[in-house]
RNA sequence: GCCGGCAUGGCGCAACUGGUAGCGCACCCGACUUGUAAUCGGGCGGUUAGGGGUUCAAGUCCCCUUGCCGGCUCCA
């Protein structure tokens, strides 16, 4: 039917008649509108009652079910929430009712089994259960605290990255958690971001008794990133072409005023700690240093247990974008490269880049198939410039360095929350925060284990004697509920003979292995960093 | 930030249309000394998130604040 036609239809439906007056609107298709309203003919559809009578007409492009008994038998509403109209939060909001139809009754239910899998996964409820952070009220939204034994996974994570990046040439910095506005002028992020910063504290000014200024007022900013920090690192001294690339690493905690609505467990918090590297390389190095890179961020999230990835590739927001065309178009080609020769999935993101330089980042499946931002790895030709960084090149000319920013987990508040759904709170035996639990079948069985015990203590593993007034049923429950890999039972038996029986966290158990056999078994599980089962 | 929902001991929950807060687990004490996911008994613990209001009376009703949950938007 004509527009008109359709507007007389739909007279009293504010909303419709807009989208009527939005189609064929090149502007908007350009916008992502195009999906709301075909360029083509109207079509209204009518949805009719039981009693042959229209109950209400839409818009719809069509083609509908004749008939909504055709999926009865796998339709299910799943919930409500309010939605910008046309997806603007400028626009007012309507509600939105979800549902989910599935072919079959079996297909529904397999969709709701994954969420209920999802949801038993949930970071935030296996993060209480096994007592390893919480965000007391008192703290404040968006802000963790890590108890003990989710300090012990902290900082089995950080330990080993530490470990990996000393190997691969990195030098560790260290930098505050304030600043003088003055840094966030100089990076640009004040004129960017500040809307993203937790406000500043305000240092009045100091007068003398005639009223002139002593010492002037000063803003003070909790730091959101770490880079022009460690630019200033790099402009604390004279730099030369034989020290690049210049790879410099900090665990920094950073702050970021995150909207009220938009925290979430510890994927989206406003204190966190970024494993946040810096390289400052020359022109000519790039593309090297990107392929080392990139090998090495895949490398090392393996060692955590991810191995399914694709990468994305983010290039510029026309509208927020500082620097020339052409060394944008260059920078975007050579991460495109080094990503195709990856040889991994490459998914374009237009317009996703910072308005400093492109960036791929490096996205992980997890065990039950989701998809999760981690490792990012982003050119900056903005920062040097802002902080003019030089560095004398072998010709004895001053050159600027390119920045190559790049964070592994993200935060380490993030992967661990990534890791802990990943694996269900059932750690590899190295990330695990109790690794061994020994349980006496009675109590005169405990020192046995109490000298096994000594001996995996001396090898560095993580273990624990049960000698509470439990019985040994409830001992073997509560290790079953902390999902403690290895659990190391001795009775009479076993006592007798030297051994022990090892139960693993699936439930399988081996009787009378000898203790010498048991700590190395366990000794090894540890050191190779392979999932356990 | 916006829309909607929610807030009861550490955790999970209960308390009819307003009528002086209960239970399980955890924790503490005692008994039991046990062969593979919960031994028994006793006890401690809450001015019902905080503040204000309505009422003879508020966990229950109203308002504000804080926080959480589901989305939207955002994510340097």
């Amino acid at each position: 039917m004509t527009d008109d036609q359709a507007r007389a239809e739909l007279a009293g439906e504010p909303y419709k008649l807009e989208l009527i007056g939005l189609k064929g609107n090149a502007a908007d298709a350009a916008e992502g509108a195009a999906n709301e309203v075909g360029a083509g003919e109207l079509t209204i559809y009518d949805n009719v009652g039981r009693g042959g009578e229209v109950v209400w007409k839409d818009l719809c492009r069509g083609p509908h079910l004749p008939t909504t008994k055709l999926i009865t038998n796998g339709f299910s509403l799943m919930r409500t929430a309010a939605a910008y109209w046309r997806g603007s939060e400028k626009n007012p909001q309507l509600q939105r009712v979800y549902g989910t139809a599935w072919p079959t009754k079996d297909e529904l239910r397999a969709y709701v089994d994954r969420l209920a899998e999802a949801e038993r996964r949930d970071h935030r409820k296996l993060g209480a259960e096994l007592d390893l952070f919480s965000f007391p009220d008192e703290i404040g939204s968006g802000l963790a605290v890590f108890h003990p034994r989710g300090g012990v996974i902290r900082k089995a994570m950080e330990d080993y990255s530490r470990e990996r990046h000393e190997q691969s040439g990195y030098e560790f910095v260290y930098s505050p958690h304030i600043t003088k506005s003055a840094l966030f002028e100089t990076s640009g992020h004040l004129d960017w971001y500040a809307d993203g910063m937790y406000p500043p504290m305000h240092l009045d000014a100091e007068l003398d008794d005639d009223g002139a200024v002593r010492k002037p007022g000063q803003d003070y900013y909790l730091k959101p990133m770490n880079c022009p920090f460690h630019c200033l690192v790099f402009r604390a001294r004279g730099r030369s072409y034989r020290e690049l690339p210049l790879r410099m690493f900090e665990f920094g905690s950073v702050y970021r005023y995150e909207k009220s609505g938009v925290v979430h467990g510890l994927t989206r918090v406003r204190g966190m700690t970024q494993d946040d590297a810096h390289i400052y390389v020359a022109v000519d190095q790039i593309e090297s240093e990107l392929t080392f890179l990139l090998t090495f961020v895949l490398d090392l999230l393996k060692d955590y247990g991810l191995d399914d990835f694709y990468l994305e590739l983010s290039t510029k927001n026309p509208d927020k974008y500082v620097g020339s065309d052409e060394i944008w178009e260059q920078a975007t080609d050579t991460l495109r490269k080094v990503a195709q020769d990856s040889g991994l999935e490459l998914v374009p993101d237009p317009g996703g880049a910072a308005f400093y330089g492109p960036k791929i980042s490096v996205q992980a499946r997890d065990a039950i198939g989701r998809t999760w931002q981690m490792s990012t790895i982003q050119l900056d030709f903005n920062s040097p410039e802002r902080f003019e960084l030089e560095y004398q090149a072998a010709d004895g000319t001053r050159q600027r360095p390119v920045m190559i920013h790049r964070a592994l987990f993200g935060s380490v508040e993030r992967f661990f929350a990534v890791l802990l759904e990943h694996y269900a709170g059932a750690f590899p035996a190295w990330l695990a925060p109790v690794q061994v639990t020994a349980i006496p079948v009675a109590d005169v069985f405990a020192d046995h284990l109490d000298a096994v015990a000594a001996r995996l203590r001396a090898q560095g593993i993580r273990v624990e004697v049960d000698t509470s007034d439990d019985r040994f049923p409830k001992k073997i429950r509560n290790a079953q509920k902390a999902k403690v890999p290895f659990m190391l039972i001795a009775g009479e038996d076993d006592v007798s003979k030297g051994a022990v029986s090892f139960r693993y966290r699936d439930g399988s158990q081996k009787n009378a292995v000898p203790v010498d056999d048991a700590i190395a078994e366990i000794v090894a599980a540890v050191r190779t960093r392979a999932a356990t089962p």
